[in-house]
DNA sequence: CGACCGTTTGATGACCGTCAATCAGGGTGG
DNA sequence: CCACCCTGATTGACGGTCATCAAACGGTCG
């Protein structure tokens, strides 16, 4: 456990500004935030369904994803998440947790008692704007993972969650030019989109082949962003992004 | 277009307070909350994807429901809402609807301005939490829904669908003994849950024939309750309800 | 170099979509 | 009062997408 710093706080400032507005105040506010840092290692548990935590936690650095275990071992991957998202904001006005939430790579967490987080919105309103803003915007992307679901072929899901995590990694600058690290396993991407890993092994090989997308190193390539795109259905209206994302 | 009254409200005050404690200063603020009134025939749009309203509605009576359409007619049904919800709370803070909403039987809805929710927000920080809360539930119920169309087979999903509503119903008073009013077309439920409108009607037959629903006039009947929550993996928590619904 | 995790491949078939008719009930008009 | 119509429910035939099971493969790391 250490303390917050600005430096610490940099990407929830980041992300918070891709959204929304804040006032040189409420910035302010929100790097005095009180933080403990922890440093937790892939695929362990930061909050399980039915608890009842008394702090939301930032992502500072890697991956982790939420999800919801059913009978006989089967699991819903609900949403991926990246440094500057507060995964479980949601516990600050819903006690218990209807979820789980994971790391999906190793992550630095900041976790921020709860009673700071009110005690800001109640002195910076437009802080308190930001944080349901996030929320709001947290809720339209799972609107949109229930369309892709529900009603887009395997290939068109796919395609869509490559442009979903790329804009939304671009937008607090961790990446361009169309490539970005992708930690997801096929298996996790099957579990997000309601897919086998086998099939969704077979599509990303189909997605290859026609030169949509490739791999370098730990880095997915999008080689043709516009076709991926018009696959996927892809319109980035539904992130409510406060400035555009390049291209 | 008419003025609001204690009366016209009630049906948003038991649902804030179905999810919320209120106190009496901020109840009666939401009160005094100008609305205009419109009747709405079935079928009607009342907000469209790309929109961007400047007031929120409240369902008085008639139940509507959100969507979202894609290409070649595909559309996927992103919630149902019954008297007492605010279906499109969200765009306080999103500008822009990344979805439309429309009227699903004849409904009676009151109109309130953004500016007056913003000002209410600003003096009741109780009645800002129990709105914010409500978009939050709202969320939560987007994640239910999706790891349902994601993970649940076809008599899974429509099983959690009675249970659901039914609960929600209840939660306002509109429900009780296993009943309620069912305006829900099964081409509906299709969109809703990602199936064909086909195979809803089989499954339905299916869940008639092991009598655990039924159909009595314009009502539903749940005549076995604890197997249709069993065959839905139904657990309420996800509702985060304040007070427990009736069994 | 072996173990492990994630990816890949093959075979089989179930669940559910599509297409196309038909049926049934409530509302309307002659 | 009944023919007509419209919407929604129902049925049948057929096939595709995708799940399941099982095994092999490959890169990474200790």
């Amino acid at each position: 456990m250490s303390s917050a710093s600005d430096a610490e706080l940099a990407p929830l400032i980041r992300k918070l500004e891709s959204i929304a507005t804040l006032s040189d105040a409420a910035r302010h506010a929100v790097c005095e935030l009180p933080m403990s840092v922890r440093v937790l290692e892939p695929e362990h548990d930061i909050a399980r369904d039915k608890e009842q935590p008394a702090h939301c936690c930032v992502v500072l650095t890697g991956w982790a994803y939420r999800y919801k275990l059913l009978n006989e071992g089967r699991r819903q991957i609900l949403s991926f998440h990246v440094p500057g998202d507060v995964p479980d904001l949601q516990s600050l006005h819903l006690k218990v947790m209807d979820h789980s939430l994971a790391t999906l790579t190793q992550c630095r967490l900041g976790f921020i008692p709860h009673e700071s987080l009110h005690a800001l919105c109640l002195h910076f309103p437009d802080a308190a704007t930001a944080l349901w803003r996030d929320t709001l915007v947290d809720a339209a992307i799972f609107r949109e993972w229930m369309t892709g679901i529900g009603r887009r072929t395997a290939h068109g899901r796919i395609a869509h969650v490559f442009c979903e995590m790329y804009v939304k990694l671009n937008a607090v600058g961790l990446a361009e030019n169309h490539r970005c690290l992708w930690p997801v396993t096929q298996v996790n991407i099957g579990d997000a989109l309601g897919l086998s890993n086998v099939h969704v092994n077979r599509v990303m090989q189909d997605l290859r082949a026609q030169g949509m997308i490739g791999r370098q190193g730990r880095e997915l390539i999008i080689h043709d962003w516009d076709a991926l795109c018009a696959l996927g259905e892809f319109d980035e209206t539904y992130m409510h992004l406060e400035r555009k994302a390049a291209a």
